[in-house]
Formats: C-alpha cells, structure tokens, sequence
DNA sequence: ACTATCTCTACCGATTTGATAGACAAATTA
DNA sequence: TAATTTGTCTATCAAATCGGTAGAGATAGT
C-alpha cells in the first residue's frame, strides 16, 4: 500500500522535474498546484532532502530544486524512503527484515515463499523506474 | 501489505487443506498447532465461512473443514476477503476504486500508470495461485 | 438437560496516518 | 541592522486501523 505521503512526495518530485529547471520551486507552489496540504509537504520535502533526493535554499529566492538528475532518481528508493518497506511482510523484507514469531521454518514456509514472488515482483517494477522514466508514463 | 490477519487465514487454510481429509478440525487444534491467538482466529474462520471458502458444523463433533477443493481456493481472493483490495492505492483498484481528490485526469496520472503496473505484477501472482498450490511451496 | 462447539457483537489499547501549529534559523534586501 | 521571506524543526492531535480480548448466544449431539 502506498500512503498518501508517498504518492504526495511523487507528486512533488513529479512537479519539481518538470518545472525546476529555471531554478528552484517554493514549497507554497507546489502545494498549490498539486493540492497538497502545505505543512505537510514541507515535512516530506524535508525527509526527502536528507535523503539527499532534493536541494533547498532558504530566504528570498529560495526554494526547493531536484538533488539529482531525474534518470538517477530511483521510484522504488523514494518510496522506502517515505513509506519504508516493499516488502509486503517483514519475514520478506530486504531492508528491514523481520522473523515471524510463530515460523519454525522459514525456508518451507509456503506463504513466504510465495509472497517473496511478490515481493521481487513489485521491486523489479519501482527500482527500474527512475523519476525520468516516471514522466514518461503520462503518455499510454 | 499482508496483515497478520490475513497470513492467519492462509496458514489456517494450509492446515485444514493438509489435515482435514479425515473430517472436521476445531479452532482450537489450529489456533494450537499454528500458534494463533484463539479468539481472533474465529472471526477469520467465520469470514472466511461465510465467503464460502470454508464450512463449519457445530456442537459435538463438529469443527471447520474447506468449502471447496484446494485446487478451487485461489489465495488473491482469500486475501482480498480478510485485507481488502489487492491494489497498492484506492485509484487503481478493480474492487473498491476510489478517484484521487486531487486527480485531474487520472488518464495521465504518471503515478497511477505506475502503480497499475505493481497491482497488475501482484494480482497475476495471487490470483494464479491455489491453495492446492500454495502447499507445494514449501519445497523451493 | 448438559456439554461441546461455532456465532455474533461489542469493546479495547497501541500504533499509524494524515495533518496542523508555532517557534526558529538562515538568506536577502531595504 | 531591521524587516521579510523562505525553509527547518519539534510537538501535538484526531481519526482510522490493527491486533486482540470478552462474553453472551445459538445449535448439534448424547
């Protein structure tokens, strides 16, 4: 499931690749133009920005603009980023794994293994989609 | 994301399809054997009754047996009957679709192109697979 | 009648989600 | 240097969801 949060921040990142190129994009506007609550965003463009993704510049003329090229933004790390997890259940999760309480033997377990399929299914699909391609899907 | 729930009604049904050939089998043996929480595991069983994927007999004797063959359980419909729809946000739903407030044409919505891609990739997976199926998992 | 079992409804505490509020820090410009 | 404009940080909050518990009720078999 991917949380509001997440599809917002793809919203900006959306927003700000197809826009920034003039230079940066005041939080006010993206907020505006994609219908994002504000207070919220600026916490998401925060996030976003210690993880390196964006740059931002304070005080008159400041703003937000994209950290890196949109062809080396990955979809499937910004939405670790926001929302944590792919993995549809920690025993499956890459990043942040978890053992299940009751497993006695993970590598039999047929509901792990299955959801392992899952799994990878849904990263093959957002870690080989970058920002860049991600533009490029307004067009099916 | 699978909820606990949900990976309850699965390892339930793996159960009852591996040991209930010989009759019916009471919550409380699953609960046991699968280390679930009793209580909650009736309301799932119940669900899943009345879904149709499961039968019950009361009083003595009686106890939960499957519904239908394994080979007719297919695990995308068990999981959408406990967690809901399959797909990762409400806009691409086929089961409970639900237009984004903020959308303006949903046809060019970048991320909503996106993420059809991730529903369909999850929905082929479980809805091709059976219970029948499921068990044979356990041997990768 | 008694007992074993499922059935139903209500409730509960903890966590997560989606958001709001407000003080603060830095950059610019008058 | 004071005012203004922007992002930064931390706290808080209401509502929903999750995982689970409680207990009374219905029904089948003995």
């Amino acid at each position: 499931m991917l949380s509001k949060k997440a599809k917002y921040a793809l919203k900006a990142l959306l927003f700000l690749s197809k826009n920034s190129d003039t230079g940066t994009i005041l939080i006010a506007e993206i907020s505006e133009k994609e219908g994002i609550p504000k207070k919220f965003l600026e916490q998401i463009l925060l996030e976003l920005k210690k993880q390196g993704i964006l740059q931002s510049k304070r005080g008159k003329e400041g703003g937000y603009l994209l950290g890196k090229k949109p062809s080396e933004i990955i979809i499937g790390n910004v939405v670790r980023i926001i929302d944590g997890p792919l993995a549809p259940i920690p025993c499956v999760s890459k990043m942040a794994y978890r053992r299940c309480d009751e497993c006695i033997d993970e590598k039999t377990c047929e509901i792990r293994n299955l959801f392992m399929q899952v799994r990878d299914a849904t990263i093959e699909i957002l870690d080989n989609t970058t920002l860049e391609q991600l533009e490029q899907k307004n067009i099916l």
